[in-house]
DNA sequence: AGCCAGGGTCTGC
DNA sequence: GCAGACCATGGC
């Protein structure tokens, strides 16, 4: 990977020749909640209680106001650079629809996001829409994450959420959510759920294992793993996925595309959310007559 | 104004 | 094992 050096900014100008990467598709897609759109191809976020800036200019990637040792340490597998996309594609473009899936939205990665952030996160999805997860995911920061730059929050730790209760929560508007983030910090905190084994176990024992805690089912336990554990076969069912499968996969993915399917399951996801091909999945009910 | 949202728990068969 | 009520909240 080439990498170029200037000031305090990083440019890889080589990358997106050789590799899909879209800010758009992989910040703003509903796997990570902690990127804000700046001017132009340009976002801004928090990774590891650090401002990562990263933009597109003139095709190539930039990561701003940074270091060798951050790059290396955050940036590189956040946004898990050494991955072959290209590859991953090509394997799973065997099948028609995922071709066509990956051919809308070609540059969507699957980040790396810290285990613990993923999962509050996902609790903090149950029964919600992603609209408001930011929301909540955002107030939750600004309460009780430490402010790393002007107006800019570091996700709060395990220790400080294992002090908080059901009224310190309330400002979170988190509805029924908060007890399950006080019953994660509390396993968490404690030892009993050791996040940083996830990355090491079979994908069906982390789900298990997850599951410990209140308020992980099946979908929540395979986001965590997905998106922030380090399984790029756990594949999350919600209610989009479920209907996508029915119309477009009804005997499943191709067994080729099994050791990928989380990442093929954005790809899918993105796709029936959004593309024109399937408004005809989208229809909502008929509007009550008057 | 209702319906729905990147679901899970709890209860009752 | 499985269906159905229920959960808080706000976007659309």
């Amino acid at each position: 990977m080439e990498i170029v050096i200037s000031k305090n900014d990083i440019c890889l100008p080589t990358f997106l020749e050789e590799q899909p990467l879209n800010l758009k598709e992989t910040l703003d897609c509903g796997q990570c909640f902690r990127f804000s759109e700046m001017e132009g191809n340009h976002y801004q976020g928090v990774v590891q209680a650090t401002l990562i800036d990263v933009e597109i200019m003139e095709n190539k990637l930039y990561f701003h106001n940074t270091t060798m040792q951050e790059f290396e340490d955050i940036i590189r597998p956040y946004f898990d650079l050494d991955r072959d996309y290209q590859g991953i594609q090509k394997l799973l473009s065997r099948n028609p629809t995922l071709r066509k899936a990956i051919a809308y939205a070609p540059g969507i990665r699957v980040l790396c996001q810290e285990p613990w952030e993923t999962l509050c996160t996902f609790l903090f999805s149950q029964n919600n829409n992603i609209k408001r997860i930011t929301g909540i995911v955002d107030r939750f920061c600004q309460e009780f994450g430490e402010e790393i730059a002007e107006n800019l929050y570091a996700f709060p730790t395990v220790e400080k959420t294992s002090t908080l209760n059901r009224e310190k929560m309330s400002p979170v508007r988190a509805g029924f959510r908060e007890k399950y983030i006080l019953d994660a910090a509390e396993k968490v905190e404690s030892g009993q759920v050791n996040l940083s084994l996830l990355s090491q176990m079979p994908l069906e024992e982390a789900q298990e294992y997850l599951q410990q805690i209140s308020g992980v089912g099946p979908k929540v336990a395979d986001c965590v793993l997905l998106f922030g554990g380090g399984h790029p076969d756990a594949f999350p069912k919600d209610v989009w996925i479920n209907r996508a499968m029915a119309a477009l996969f009804p005997k499943g993915l191709p067994k080729y595309a099994l050791p990928y399917a989380g990442i093929a399951q954005q790809y899918i996801f993105h796709y029936i959310r959004t593309s024109p091909d399937c408004e005809y999945l989208r229809i909502k009910k008929e509007p009550t007559k008057k």
